[in-house]
DNA sequence: TAGATTGTTAATCGATTAACAATC
DNA sequence: TAGATTGTTAATCGATTAACAATC
């Protein structure tokens, strides 16, 4: 049924998860089935791009009938990479990496914190919620050992380059970049940024933008 | 020497900010002047699209010569509205709302918190760096009487929604939402979504995608 | 079967890149 | 002045939308 993923564009991709969300809803909700119309109206794109959008996986709709939702929310499971498991280790033990070793909500979809490092001695030794945190020190060899697969760099902005690279260096291979900086990394491994930053300037620019 | 800024695509819109934080590197180093091919080399964009991007907004470069830094940090200052000074409120002192008012980087940006809300007894009455949490009742009038323009809505989904409702009637012009929902809203109030699971998909995605 | 809705091709639109005249 | 580099127009590329034959 589904075809080999061979070109998706970044616009093809950032719009997955949202389907995923959506379709997760519905299911949740008892929905049976959907029509790329109906799917259009709800989530305001057109009828058409949902359709191209999945026909760049391979064809999950019926003629004359529409998908079946809970069907379609497998599939984007799949296509997501979601049937993976992927442990993931928290470089910076400040606000915002605490924030995330104390989030729950990743865990269902296979994201398990298994560490965070930190340089600050009077972090080293805590836990939160059984994550412990460890000394900047153990990074490499923690992740090489446990075999880590992600690592969120919540550190200062000056010091993410230089853990990126050891973080690859050990075997790391997608780096989730809280860091108000580009990391760059080479082509096999993945770096997604959340620039909180930037995205707080563009709300800025679109209250003022008159 | 700056135009009426008439229509900008979300494409250009996206990469100001990431301008802005280039540009303010490069003064805090010393760099005087800059042409779009070196800027075009150290973003890791083409000097063509640089070139594009700035005269959406006016003529800020000079033939022959390039662009003075310190110049064309101050001219996307000015067209992020980072002149302006934004009071803030934080809906849901979870760990996410916390953190966001334990990180202090923004304020010199000018965007401050004045307050957060939650529905938790045992959390209303406490303050996050001299930042209180109220309880969410008293969400209207504060957001009122503190004439309060963006809210940080860091809920669990099921109550993004209801909150954002009530914030809009309340005032509020812009909306930085990090619940994993689409908020609706009119058109006079701006929602800018940080999706984090979203953004771990789009990761695990490009992980598992050969 | 007739109606509905997909998968897919063609048309349109918009964003990026290339080219170059203007000018510092 | 000559060289460099912008601002801007034209060409290209890619993404979105429209249309429709295929088919459930």
């Amino acid at each position: 049924m589904s075809k080999e993923k061979s070109y998706v564009s970044e616009a093809v991709m950032r719009r997955m998860p949202k389907y995923y969300r959506y379709l997760s809803d519905m299911e949740k909700s008892g929905v049976e089935r959907v029509s790329s119309k109906e799917l259009s109206q709800r989530m305001g794109l057109t009828a058409s791009q949902i359709r191209q959008d999945f026909n760049c996986f391979g064809g999950f709709g019926q003629q004359g009938y529409g998908y079946n939702v809970s069907e379609l929310r497998h599939e984007i499971h799949k296509i997501l990479g979601l049937h993976n498991k992927y442990d993931i280790v928290i470089i910076g033990a400040g606000n915002l990496g605490q924030a995330l070793a104390n989030y729950t909500g990743f865990e269902k979809d296979g994201f398990l914190a298994k560490a965070l490092f930190d340089i600050n001695p009077r972090l080293i030794g805590m836990s939160i919620r059984g994550i412990p945190i460890y000394d900047i020190d153990e990074m490499e060899s923690f992740v090489r050992n446990n075999n880590i697969h992600i690592a969120a760099i919540c550190t200062p902005k000056e010091k993410a380059q230089e853990a990126a690279e050891r973080l690859i260096r050990s075997g790391v291979r997608g780096i989730w970049n809280f860091a108000a900086v580009d990391i760059s990394a080479p082509n096999h491994v993945i770096v997604e940024n959340v620039h909180l930053s930037d995205s707080l300037y563009t709300l800025s620019f679109r209250m003022s933008d008159d």
